[in-house]
DNA sequence: GTCTATACGCGGATAGAC
DNA sequence: GTCTATCCGCGTATAGAC
């Protein structure tokens, strides 16, 4: 399941390319393809042997975002113990999460294109969200009640997390704890 | 103070130059100042007697941005009674900006390179908050809480406008009405 | 799977004429 | 204030060799 190597001289080039990627986008808010090779220490041709195109590439690495977030705030909400403190919990590690990969948060959430040629990333982003189903159930009888706290918890988190990467919150780096409780505070009013 | 027509073929090439970009924005994500002149229907030189280089341009357009954004959530406010409803009605302005302005809202919000260059775009982006300032003042007596209920309509708010236009609340069209309504009783519930 | 070489196009920006 | 012409650099993508 997971992608094979697929290496000769890289061993992994496909890891190297995307790391790469994102250290672009970290540093100047775009990447070219041409720029990622030369930090992996390839040639400009390289890439294509893995990816059909320079936006293939931007998908794998959205598509491996969505997984890590999955993976982050399952682990956050499984550490809480009922189901106000799990959705405070997910507000918390989403605003982390953008905190800790910046890069790799705006590359899921603004990549662009997605929804039509990569309909699966769309698929993916949702899947995120679907973690709060089982705490909004305990929560909302109604289910039309309980798809809409979970948007609310999900915009909560996200309106937080761009204020923090915007600046609007101050620096960054000094904010990010006081943003975490901020959002699980606001999390728990809204239920 | 306002910037000058400064036009003679055109009348306002300024305009007609940003007006080209946002729909290129709208369009493609991403704008081009040759492709812009095109559509303005000047050559690709013009621009430079308007402009000292791309960016600039760029930070006109988010000036003008947050200055709409000023007035319209303004008499959003203006238009409620008390204080909580005032902040409800701004978080719903602001959905609704979003989402009838998408291009300019997301050069405002994600234009990129603004704080070091363009440090004036920064102040008039907090000066948007500061419409919250009045309402926020009344609900909170102390100074510090205040400023966190700021931040907290803002971020909510914000949050609401991105998922909305990113699709995550289902066709943007459809889902404006419904969602302004959230961002209101949401707002509510925070207080 | 990677390289070298190359075709192709486009965008940013400037010089100089009108 | 706008145009024409031009320089320069870069990125995408492919072909063909190894």
């Amino acid at each position: 399941m997971a992608t094979r190597p697929t290496g000769k001289h890289h061993g992994d080039l496909r890891n190297a390319l995307e790391q790469a990627a994102l250290e672009l986008v970290a540093q100047q808010g775009t990447f070219t393809l041409a720029e990622a090779s030369r930090r992996a220490g390839v040639s400009v041709a390289a890439p294509y042997k893995h990816y059909a195109d320079k936006d293939a590439l931007l998908a794998s690495i959205a598509q491996k975002g969505y997984e890590q977030q999955y993976e982050r705030f399952s682990k956050a909400i499984e550490s809480a113990a009922d189901p106000v403190e799990q959705l405070a919990a997910f507000a918390a590690a989403y605003v982390q999460f953008a905190a800790d990969n910046r890069a790799l948060f705006e590359i899921t959430f603004n990549a662009g294109l997605k929804k039509t040629r990569y309909y699966d990333l769309a698929v993916a982003g949702n899947r995120v969200l679907t973690l709060l189903r089982g705490p909004a159930a305990q929560l909302r009888d109604d289910p039309h009640s309980a798809i809409d706290l979970i948007h609310t918890v999900g915009a909560v988190a996200h309106g937080f997390a761009a204020f923090l990467l915007e600046g609007v919150l101050g620096d960054p780096a000094d904010a990010l704890e006081s943003t975490m409780e901020r959002a699980r505070e606001a999390t728990r009013r809204l239920i």
